[in-house]
This record gives structure tokens, sequence and C-alpha cells, in this order.
DNA sequence: CGCGCAATTGACTGCCCTCAAAAAGCGTGG
DNA sequence: CCACGCTTTTTGAGGGCAGTCAATTGCGCG
């Protein structure tokens, strides 16, 4: 059925508009237009520029563009990352879909660090400004978008936590359980998911270099840990991973 | 001369109105209210909750305290930081006179960190609900509250680069080169200061030992790049000292 | 002066990095 | 299908940076 035909069946529907709306993403109870009424929820849609497709390994954006948009990822997954004034790279971030880039830079109205897709990924294209205005107005978003500012803090603080006072293996369990956690909140099985970035993207991000990554892969796959096949990892004994990441165990 | 003959020359003055007004205070340039009109300004100061002082090494918020207020730091220092699970604890920063407290703590509606004066200082209560309320009239306090959450959002970006690539002296170097440039932004001279912190809390912030930020302060005074007496600090080399942070060049 | 805490210094250890080589994936093209 | 080259990952051996442990020194304060 051609799409002018099945728009004379439902005169009062466009599709262009049903793809691109909040409504119909299957991320907007995590994402921006969390807890918001249909009404509002259009009005949100009405400032929402370009649904856009990043390729893996594109860039959606560089550090020091001038910040314009902000980005929801409605599909697939990204690395953000700072260059270090001597060119060293440390990787901020993984994100995944319902979540939100380019906080970081409305404080300077540039961008902090690059955004790289790990795999096909899509966005949803935010002007800020347009965003700003619609605060105005709706107090339920503008809300939402403090917490998620704030969790983008408390994501950061955890990060500092791990970096400062963790060992390897500490560090290693507990960014596998945060994996596992979000696929969760996602509706996906929590235990059994594929790795979006390469065992060199997780040791710059835990601060460790891949061998050490491959190295723990291999002890946590040796005390049944996990099981393990290229990316593809299931979570065996997800209390003990979990216990290992509070630091209350260890193995051998 | 008392302080109501003071109100008779001056009727339309309200003493304790100027102490606790924003537009009185010397921070107004950096904090909340920055960029802000009389009438803003006005509003603003309306909303604002006691002045509390906090004398040194006590608490100003506890972690999984419920949130309520953010707080403004009129004068002195603070330290926030994190228990992890198996109760290390992880400094996750160090704020001055112009900062916001408490940030974190909108997502979850619980503090996330313990925040401990380190000398005796002073903040401004801001409720956050009635803050919110303000913002829906008040588009430029919004936006420069955005400012400051992002800038919160980089700071801790900066410190994840800082932990995950830096070796201990250029973490250090950086340490000291961020000090100066807030003192700088503050009308301080920013290459004389005393640290408010102890050697244990700086190690604890850059996750390293106090042993060895004792060891940097002997090799750096050895090389000739700091005078220190205890906790005052001279940075007799500021330029070498930046290029140590930015990782262009090492002491020995 | 003497106590207690903070900071310094030294000797040694160990975790993780570095360097190196082998193995495993993976896409391409014959 | 396999051969080939390239990249990624794994595994091993050895070294170094910062941690640990311990003793000493310095400083503030009653």
């Amino acid at each position: 059925m051609s799409e002018s035909g099945l728009n004379k069946l439902l005169p009062s529907i466009n599709i262009d508009q049903l793809r691109a709306s909040c409504s119909a993403c299957t991320m907007h109870h995590l994402c921006l237009p969390m807890g918001l009424g249909e009404p509002d929820m259009k009005k949100l849609d009405q400032i929402i520029g370009r649904r856009r497709k990043i390729p893996k390994h594109s860039l959606l954006f560089r550090s020091d563009e001038p910040f314009t948009n902000l980005y929801a990822i409605r599909l697939g997954h990204f690395k953000t990352f700072q260059l270090s004034p001597n060119g060293e790279e440390q990787i901020t971030g993984f994100q995944m879909a319902g979540e939100l880039l380019g906080m970081d830079a409305i404080g300077s109205e540039q961008h902090r660090c690059d955004a790289i897709a790990l795999e096909d990924s899509e966005v949803c294209e935010i002007p800020y400004l347009r965003l700003e205005e619609l605060f105005g107005h709706m107090p339920t978003l503008l809300h939402h978008f403090h917490r998620m500012m704030s969790q983008e803090i408390t994501r950061e603080q955890d990060v500092m936590l791990l970096l400062g006072t963790m060992r390897a293996e500490q560090r290693f369990a507990a960014f596998l359980v945060n994996l596992a956690s979000r696929y969760a909140a996602r509706g996906y099985a929590p235990y059994n998911f594929q790795l979006r970035m390469s065992r060199e993207e997780i040791g710059n991000y835990l601060g460790l270099t891949i061998e050490s990554i491959s190295r723990l892969l291999s002890r946590f796959k040796k005390n049944g840990l996990l099981r393990v096949a290229n990316r593809e990892i299931e979570m065996l004994d997800p209390v003990r991973l979990k216990a290992m990441a509070a630091g209350t165990e260890s193995c051998d």
C-alpha cells in the first residue's frame, strides 16, 4: 500500500510526523519527554529538528564546534571523548538510546568532546535555544531536563570514584554491571549483550590498557563469571559480579 | 551609631536585606545571579533562604539526605566526597566562593555526596522548588543556571581526563594550575595562596596517596617550581607548571 | 615542654604498563 | 572455499611508577 493510500484511510495522521514524534518513540519513557502529557509532547515534537542517521564510526559532533543542538539518541550507541592538550584521548562516556548528548556544551557554547557512533545509530536534533523557550511554558519538561543534567553529574562522579579508588578488577566488574543495569532499564536481557566498544575503548574509559582488559576477561571467564565470545558477553554470575563491583568480593 | 539610627538616616535601606542581598554580595558576578538586572536580582533575593555559617570541618549536607536546597558559597571552601559501597572515600571536588553545591542531588531528590567546610564558611540556602518556579519568568536566570550545571559536567570530565590519563606529576601540576585560575577569577593573587585542604585530601582527590603528594611537593620545591611553607603555596614558575599540567614538559 | 597530629623521607613491594610475539577474527578477492 | 593481509585480541616476560609500611621530623597547642 502506498503512503498516500494510507493517508487517505487515516487522514488525521501524517506518516512523517508519526515517525518523527516523541510519542511514537520507544524511548520516550527514558528520554527528554519523560512524564509529559500528549499536548506537551506535541509541542516538544514541533521544535525537534531533523532525525539524523549516524553511520558506524562517524562523527556526530566534534570538540570546539559551536553548540546549537542537543542530541537524543533514538537508536544505537555512542562514545564521547576528550583530547588532552598533549593529544591523549580519554573516553568520558558510552551512551545508548534514550540518553542525551551535548549537555556539557551549554556552559561554553561550544562542544567539549567528540561524539562518535559505535554502530549505525539515529539521533534527534534538539535546537537548544528553542528548547529553552519551551521551558518557560512547560515546567514538567524543565524539571526533567534538570534531572537529566543532574544525573549526568552523578554518573561522572561515579566514574571519578571508579578511577580514583578502584583496582582494575573492580573497575571492570563495575563497568559490566553498569551496562547490565542500563540494558535492563531498556527492557533488554541484562545479562546477555554485545559490547559495542572495542577492548581498547573499554580500557581507555576505565583508565587501563587493552592488555589489562583482555587479561581481566580471561580471568573472569576462567572463574566462571562470564561467557565471552568476541564482543558477545554473558554474565554467568551477576551476584558475584555485583559484589566485585561493590568491592566486597574479589576473584581468586 | 546604632542600627536604628542608621535606618533613620537611610530609611529606604534595610540593613538585614542589604547583608542578605545578591546585589551586595561580592560573588554575584560568578554566582547564580550573574548577568541579572536589579529587578530580577531582587526577585531572586526574595526566595533565598537563610544565610548559614558553616564552621570549619562541619557538615553542610550528607549523602542520602532528602534534597531541598542548593547552596551558593558566599565565603570559604568546601569539599564534596562520595563513599563507595565498601567504605572508600573519593573526594569529587573542592568548591570555593561563588560556586554552587548540591546540583548532583536534583536527579534523585537526595544528596549523592557529603559536603564539608574546609574552613569557617558561609552559604546561601536556595530552595530548589522555588528556584524552579522563578525560572518560568526569568529566562536569563534559567540560562545561567544551565551554564553552571553544564560547567560542573565539564569540570568533572576534566577530572576524568586527569584520573584516566595523567601521571602523578601532571595531576598535581594540573591541580595547582586549576586552583590558581580560580583564585584569579575571584580577584585574588593567583600564584600565592593557602591550600585549604590537607595533603591527604589532595591525594584522595587526585587518586594518589599522601606520600606521593608530599614527594611531589618536595620535588617541585627542589626544582624551583614552588615555594612551600606548610599550606602556603607560591608558584614560582607558573609557565612551567602550566606546561607540566598540559603534559608538554616534565620536571627532571 | 610534651603531646598529638600532619607531613616528610626512605626502603621495599606490587599492580599494572610496556614491549613483543602469537593467535584469532574478518573482510576481500581469487 | 581458501588464501591473504590487516586489525583486534590474547598471552607472556619484564620493568617502573606509585603504593605500602615504617620511622622520623615538624608544627600547633595546651
